[in-house]
DNA sequence: CTTACTGCAAATCATTTGCACATTT
DNA sequence: AAATGTGCAAATGATTTGCAGTAAG
């Protein structure tokens, strides 16, 4: 079972912690952008934003992070034909993206014990 | 409403011919690959299982024939986040088989430790 | 201080496209 | 012959990664 999800952008330092993640200007304005956006923002659009609030925001810090917000059940990517992937906070909706989720979480767990997945053929 | 769906590989040419494309050995070769999956193969897949048929099948033709299959209603593709997109025929369906079992696995593996599987929201 | 994070640029990977030649009608 | 299709290789666009410098705990 993944960790509780902040509430609010201003939970976010203390969860990073919890998580053994740093908190730092650009992540907190990634986030934020993320938290206030009506739809789901792809990662240049999310770097523009977060660039309001921390100018040095770079696209490879977005793409880290929203990597790493995913792997922790935090954030889900939508992946489009021929466009860049759509973020939104949370799980998806949808199943397949669900059992991507839940393979990550064996594959984590599998870690845990020593062994990765791979696939079967 | 687009075009009916070839019922069989046999009936591709003259469907083919009615859209104003050419009937030709690497298009027949994929065609029956596409059709003859039982799950939803990527474009390399189809490739080589397409060469099995006819040798001289690329991948350049393989995405080329795909996209005019989608844009004519006859396949579709499903974007899967870090890997190429799987592709079948007619139009798209949510939930595959891999999917379920992957969700019969990963509650499988759930089980061992003592949990079950509960929808998220 | 130590370890994690960042920007930048180069590297990857899937997919598309330009072009000269081959094939279908 | 005219119009399409094809292979190949180079081009593109999204995403990742290596590295040397910065900053958080």
């Amino acid at each position: 079972m993944p960790e509780a999800l902040p509430a609010a952008p201003a939970d976010l330092p203390q969860w990073l912690a919890r998580v053994g993640m740093r908190a730092t200007p650009p992540r907190l304005a990634i986030w934020q952008a993320l938290h206030d956006a009506k739809d789901e923002p792809d990662a240049v659009e999310l770097m523009v934003l977060a660039q309001q609030v921390e100018p040095r925001t770079s696209l490879g810090t977005v793409y880290r992070f929203l990597r790493e917000l995913e792997q922790h059940g935090l954030a889900s990517s939508r992946p489009v034909a021929h466009q860049r992937s759509r973020w939104r906070l949370g799980a998806s909706t949808e199943s397949s993206a669900r059992n991507e989720a839940a393979l990550a979480a064996v594959a984590r767990l599998a870690a845990a014990f020593g062994y990765r997945l791979v696939p079967a053929a």
